[in-house]
DNA sequence: TCAAAAGTGTTATCCTTACACCCATGT
DNA sequence: ACATGGGTGTAAGGATAACACTTTTGA
């Protein structure tokens, strides 16, 4: 290792700083994100633009800026995600300049039933691009039906090989769709699994689809430029997240029911809850206070509301919603 | 949000990606840093270089390419970290071009007592850059003596203004390093409140030392540029990391006691473990399994040697070092 | 025989999971 | 009155934290 001056001036290629973000709201106890409309072949983009250093002094400044130029969200919570520097990802898309670097943001908002005229037009359902990930209802039957029949086939053709963990085709078709218990905060791993499978009209993009892929058909809404798999990291993230942080509040209101709270969960998770456990770990775990009032909206009994008790950060290591085993 | 090509070619700064990386190995119980040696102050720095996006397809390839011409190290469990945009952060230190942007990563590598001929004077304990970090041993007692006098006087010159996150001065002290018990992923909190109360050289390398620096004298040794903040981002993930995937063993030999096990997993994790309880969680969680060889180096009987059981990446969400309470 | 480290057995406690039942309102 | 969701009590099982004691070697 040279000892001095290893970051002297060689001849590096400058390259352009891009700044893609994943926002993230839920409504109606369905995960939004934001999209920047669908381009010429139909695809949903997420928000991105340049970053431009002489204006902004770090990328959340800048990633902030220009989101409340384009778009009118507040951002709450806000987190790196990734940073991609892959020249071949966008070689069939973009092969203008190949040198620029991505760097993936998520991104938490509200999109609270009463305030603000919100265009919710550009929000979709997270899960319409990743129908795979909503198990809160039974296990999709796509999995079943398309998925895993494709995923098979692909395996037989070289069932044994380890991939660099140590990993045969067969046995990661098992773990992450198959009959092993569900993490699902591996969002991204399966993503990956059927990219390198070639059944996501990413990969045919990439001039890596599968013979299959025809009769599968779509898995999934695709986007535009490598944006799904942004996507998948930011979903992982933020289900990975919500168990230690406790980030979920970003996105309720300031009052909600302990219903609302634990269907936001759900939303979020992909899986079902079990309702006393969660209801006794949200009272015990002291991060949100009953309000005093109540709501009587729909049929049933009224529901106490309860708000977040911000002071909670300040207790500890900060706690987040324990999601148990449903 | 604009509908189209929002990512068209705006009057945008090109940058220069520099890659840095903290790549970590343990010798003794003693967990290490390569460091590239010191510049004209005195200071380390963690080995870092030009990405070119001509030469490599990502990030990891250039990383691990560049390693391999300058240091005697197989890298072997490679995760990026965070990537800094930051043009403040350089601005004393290197007012050359501010436009850099630095991806920092995570390695793990071993330094076997016997194998090849590796130039160990390379590698430094992390802890001489972070001596508060090590709690096997009592609480250091430069907390007590140094840290917390000097925080109290900065906190007592603004106790009560929460912080973005909601905390005061005060409140973050003692999470952090008062009473509270010791969370040992918080490394980047605590150097970042270091460094906010001036308490550390890069504080008054950027001009925000407090009058306090010159009494307290210095905490740790400094690293060049923002390669400290680099080196706690590593530590945090890897304590984290720790628990819930089997990393530890890309810094094992291929065989090892459980003691050996244990005493690095507390190295790593700065904090004493409970013997027999790691010993029935290492054991039952199938993560290793007897050699059927025996060690008798050092006094005492001798230590059924252990070796990773790579299988466990195949089964299940795949499990780490539990680390409990200790 | 003694120091030094390896290696076990057992218990109290808490947290997780899961069961089934009662309560308050609108229609 | 009844449907609809809100809201609880309590017990079984397992994991965790903590206790101290036995075993096997080298000096």
């Amino acid at each position: 290792m040279d000892q001095q001056e290893n970051r002297a001036r060689a001849p590096t290629m400058p390259v352009e700083v891009n700044l893609t973000a994943a926002i993230v709201a839920v409504a109606d106890d369905e995960p939004m994100i934001l999209v920047a409309g669908a381009d010429s072949a139909g695809q949903a983009a997420l928000p991105s633009g340049p970053f431009d250093p002489l204006a902004h002094r770090t990328f959340e400044m800048g990633l902030r800026a220009w989101v409340n130029e384009q778009a009118d969200v507040r951002l709450g919570y806000v987190e790196q995600l990734y940073t991609f520097g892959d020249r071949g990802r966008q070689a069939q898309a973009d092969d203008r300049d190949p040198h620029v670097v991505s760097v993936g943001y998520l991104a938490l908002t509200q999109l609270g039933g009463d305030e603000s005229g919100l265009d919710i037009t550009q929000f979709r359902r997270w899960y319409s691009f990743f129908p795979w990930e909503d198990r809160r209802a039974k296990k999709p039957a796509m999995i079943e039906a398309k998925i895993l029949p494709a995923l098979a086939k692909w395996s037989a053709r070289d069932p044994d090989t380890p991939n660099s963990y140590g990993l045969t085709r067969t046995e990661r078709v098992r773990i992450l769709f198959g009959d092993a218990p569900f993490a699902e905060e591996s969002v991204l791993d399966r993503f990956q699994l059927l990219y390198e499978a070639g059944l996501v009209e990413e990969a045919r993009r990439d001039g890596r689809a599968s013979p299959l892929i025809g009769e599968v058909g779509p898995l999934g809404e695709p986007m535009r430029h490598d944006h799904r798999r942004i996507l998948a990291t930011a979903m992982g993230r933020l289900r990975a997240k919500m168990k230690y942080r406790p980030v979920i509040f970003e996105m309720m209101p300031q009052a909600f029911t302990l219903t609302a709270l634990q269907h936001t969960a759900e939303a979020i998770s992909g899986r079902r809850l079990h309702k006393q456990n969660f209801r006794r770990f949200v009272e015990n775990s002291a991060v949100v206070e009953p309000t005093g009032e109540f709501s009587n909206r729909t049929g049933g009994r009224p529901a106490a509301l309860f708000r977040f008790r911000r002071d909670v950060l300040q207790e500890r290591p900060a706690p987040g919603l324990r999601v148990g085993r449903g």
